[in-house]
DNA sequence: GATATTTGACCAGC
DNA sequence: GCTGGTCAAATATC
């Protein structure tokens, strides 16, 4: 396994991804600690800035292999720009990723300014990766924006629309979509479509203890009990990523061989094609499908991730 | 006044 | 034509 740099990207940058990537795996290391044994008072590092540290990491590390993509799509250098490529989407995807560097060529408010109402117009993201969980708590970290709702053809309850509080800061194509389970409307089926591109993903600590707050998140229909709510991303999760076999093969897709080299370094070997961390506690099921762009967004752990075993990788085979 | 949410309109995809 | 995803004006909240 390797992850091949493109030749122009700098030796820097290279380093700086292995400096990430260790990052991340000590904080998610300290995490594991602290999961295990909650620390008492005595000043040393919270889980939550532990969390957002190894984010933080990630999305430095994401930073820098998306501009190593930059670098090569003007380098072309198509022998060598393996990550570049991986992040250079043909076809449709393209002119997605295109949307993201130049704001003039996005679907959104500029290119409609001066035409009458177009509400609506816009280009779906058809082959943008989502994933979806199944949560008692919809609050991931994240800072999302609602920004619509509507009612689903045989759903009870509608559905919420949330994009990224940064979308338009940063550029950041981050969406989730919320739906209450019919079965279980004390949970929540969370799809989340595209990754956080900005720099900032954490939002700052918030405490939601007040069921109206979701309420209004998730509309009339909402009627769980304040407690599940009152505390930040407690609930478990499992998460299950899969490329189903019918869309995309981790082996054919350029970026998802980053994405598994990747999870390479995080999982051990006995895993199967896929990501997948399934503990026993798992009261959610992720699913992940269309892996066209290079996603690896961890606002999410399952405490098992933490797991040493699990959670490990040579960063000398980087080098 | 700034920011967030609601909600009807619009459009893409099937 | 139907359904779902997104936009943006109107409205609410701070």
């Amino acid at each position: 396994m390797s992850i091949l740099f493109p030749r122009s990207s700098s030796a820097a940058k290279r380093k700086r991804v292995i400096r990430e990537l260790v990052q991340g795996r000590d904080y998610a290391t300290q995490l594991k600690f602290l999961l295990q044994k909650p620390i008492g008072p005595d000043g040393s590092v919270s889980a939550k800035e532990l969390v957002a540290n190894v984010l933080r990491s990630f999305a430095e590390t994401l930073s820098v292999l998306t501009s190593s993509s930059e670098d090569s799509t003007s380098g072309h250098d198509h022998d060598d720009g393996v990550i570049a490529q991986n992040l250079v989407i043909s076809g449709e995807d393209a002119s997605q990723v295109a949307s993201i560097n130049d704001p003039s060529s996005e679907d959104s408010t500029e290119s409609r300014k001066g035409s009458k109402d177009r509400r609506g117009s816009y280009k779906r993201r058809k082959t943008e990766q989502t994933w979806t969980i199944v949560a008692q708590t919809t609050d991931d970290n994240h800072a999302w924006r609602k920004y619509g709702q509507k009612e689903i053809l045989n759903s009870q309850f509608p559905r919420s629309y949330f994009r990224c509080t940064r979308k338009f800061e940063q550029g950041c194509r981050a969406t989730k979509q919320v739906q209450r389970i019919q079965e279980n409307p004390d949970r929540y089926n969370i799809t989340y479509i595209g990754f956080h591109t900005c720099k900032d993903t954490l939002k700052a600590p918030q405490v939601v203890t007040h069921s109206k707050t979701w309420d209004s998140f998730l509309g009339p229909e909402s009627n769980v009990p304040n407690e599940h709510y009152s505390t930040i991303g407690s609930q478990s999760q499992i998460v299950i990523q899969e490329y189903p076999n019918d869309e995309t093969d981790p082996s054919d897709l350029t970026d998802a061989n980053l994405w598994s080299d990747l999870k390479d370094f995080e999982l051990s070997n006995d895993k199967p094609a896929g990501l997948k961390i399934a503990p026993e506690n798992a009261d959610s099921v992720y699913s992940c499908t269309g892996s066209r762009s290079l996603d690896m967004d961890f606002g999410i752990f399952s405490p098992h991730f933490c797991s040493t075993e699990d959670f490990h990788f040579d960063e000398s085979q980087l080098l």
